[in-house]
DNA sequence: GTCGTAGTTGCAAAGACTTGCAACAGAGAG
DNA sequence: CTCTCTGTTGCAAGTCTTTGCAACTACGAC
């Protein structure tokens, strides 16, 4: 089963634009699927399913988690949306304009950000040897950090 | 919570050096353990959790899934094994030596194996920009191949 | 505005793990 | 061989997520 986040990064900058995008996929904009937009749109980090479904704390109405997953992965598909993992735990998602590329340190837990350049070095030696287009925003690169590394 | 397996990786080509290496690390050798290593010794290639608990359709004696997740842990602490993840679904565990770092396309969910010189080489990249020891067995590297690259 | 039909929903149940806890049993000590 | 101490086990309950299914509703058609 593929991990299933292709499809054509959509510009939606707001929630109307999304709403927007929904309608001219011809998706319908029900209620359960506007509240889990709104939470994407009005959290101010990755959120969790859990999170959706609870409303973000009281924000906006609870939700059936059941349609929260089935909607975000809807989302991801069109594009609007992104769910990535860090180490176990449960996924997060955020808007897909959002999505960074993590290194997670297997030892302390250390996460940081991957920069365009090296990023973009990775990407060509895997464009090179197998043609691929990698894409490192739904797992983290797992490994150990300097300090960890130097314990050893 | 970092991901968790860390530790050297011990020379465990048999069952019986396996034990011995549980042994010298002051792991008691009980029997759902036992059961565990020998389940991971006896199987063909990666398997769930899930099967070895059911002893690996028969073969085996049955055991406690919170047991066998729990050994299966603390022997990828120790290094004896490791498991990763192929997109979503259930983990997969395999001895340590056999680990393998894998590319999975995103859209048509092909999968292969990253070569030697294609994977040095990108560790070399995160070793420099980020003093950074990367391990790619955990989580394969999500893309596309080039025939779904293509088609878009 | 009303109809019809798929796309969607909510519930319930299952799957994949994890965690708390009292009972149990390896392995060294005596 | 027995005792003891602590690592482990098995059960049960709890997360996190997926799936089946009947009821429902958004949205274009009339």
């Amino acid at each position: 089963m593929p991990v299933s986040h292709a499809g054509p990064r959509l510009e939606a900058p707001n929630l109307e634009d999304a709403i927007g995008a929904l309608r001219a996929r011809g998706l319908r904009v029900s209620a359960a699927r506007r509240l889990v937009l709104e939470a994407i749109y009005a959290a101010d980090g990755p959120i969790s399913a859990e999170e959706v479904a609870g409303g973000l704390g009281g924000r906006l109405p609870r939700s059936d988690p059941a349609s929260v997953y089935r909607n975000l992965e809807t989302l991801e598909k069109v594009g609007l949306v992104r769910h990535f993992h860090m180490g176990h735990g449960p996924g997060r998602y955020v808007r897909a304009g959002d999505a960074r590329e993590f290194l997670v340190c297997d030892s302390c837990g250390e996460v940081r950000v991957l920069e365009r350049h090296t990023l973009d070095e990775i990407r060509a030696v895997l464009r090179r040897d197998l043609r691929y287009e990698a894409e490192f925003t739904h797992f983290p690169i797992v490994g150990m950090c300097a300090g960890c590394h130097e314990e050893e």
